[in-house]
DNA sequence: GGATTATACTTGCATATGCAGCTAATTAGT
DNA sequence: ACTAATTAGCTGCATATGCAAGTATAATCC
């Protein structure tokens, strides 16, 4: 057995690909259990946090669930075209957008309220109960700007000590 | 103050929704590490991938970075393209594809190497080295199939309770 | 040995997501 | 009041991803 075979099956150290291999599982799971409301996780999180924060605006939605505000509002249009939400102009301020559930939109997470309960429980009957919330504490850490601020402080001590990135400016 | 107000400032409490934002935040901080070489975290993924498996098939492939083939099959086109990966008929199993880094693929993820190493180890600084380890050994058992097994048998548990999903052909 | 079944992929269609460039609308500066 | 700078969104383009249907190849089973 050559030493080059036992170098090669080391599974991924990273902690990105982790992340996204265990957000795409996680996902295909979740999907499954909203199936029966037509409801993906990605359009019940979306429904499921405008219902929080009703009315909001795109950009404030797009901070909640962490993503790019022109990807929201691609990800919007199916929700409107199939009538779940509503996007109208904000009178007092023109630019922005209020977004809100319809009744349709309202009643459809309604009903997909009890399958994500059973897809929530039965993850935390799989993963445990402690860990669950060990592990969406260690999520929330994630994406907030603490870390995002940690982590470019050290992409940048070594950047500057590596010739890669921009010429460095100082003397 | 009204109750409702309250209710509805609660942040999500769903585990996948958690697990979506953090990739995705993850992501973007990996891949702005990763620009200089034109790699992102998603195809630096699947060249690291093919380089600890070559030669390997798009089935193998996809579980390894637990995708499905169909969507592995697109992403591989533009590597393709760029001349990363060679994907090629295995001649003892016409049904396969044999699927290797290019000499310039091989570079390319040589390249962007010390890029990776530096955001991993950024994440570590930031995030702390036991807990990233241990965030990574969760996120393995959330892919694994001993995970998926208990998740589907508590859905299936509950769902036998509810109405909901098919008829129970049980007395 | 030919029909059946099982495998391994590919493709088409739809959503998800990010980024850069563009427009509209408001605010700040003078 | 007019212009500059800022803010909020949208759109186009590209990749990411999943699922279902279709195709090709192998393995099985009379």
């Amino acid at each position: 057995m050559s030493q080059k075979n036992d170098l090669k099956s080391q599974p991924s150290r990273c902690s990105c690909t982790a992340l996204r291999k265990a957000s795409r599982r996680i996902s295909q799971l979740y999907d499954a259990a909203l199936a029966p409301s037509g409801l993906k996780t990605t359009q019940r999180a979306i429904l499921a946090q405008i219902r929080r924060s009703e009315p909001t605006t795109v950009g404030r939605l797009a901070d909640a669930l962490v993503m790019d505000a022109g990807a929201l509002a691609h990800t919007l249009k199916p929700l409107d075209r199939d009538g779940l939400v509503s996007i109208d102009i904000d009178r007092s301020d023109r630019r922005n957008r209020l977004v809100r559930l319809t009744p349709a939109g309202c009643s459809r997470l309604a009903e997909s309220d009890i399958l994500w309960e059973n897809a929530q429980r039965s993850f935390e009957v799989a993963f445990g109960r402690v860990k669950s919330e060990a592990l969406r504490a260690a999520m929330r850490f994630l994406i907030s700007g603490e870390f995002a601020r940690d982590f470019e402080k050290a992409i940048a001590s070594t950047a500057a000590r590596n010739l890669f990135s921009k010429p460095c400016a100082l003397p």
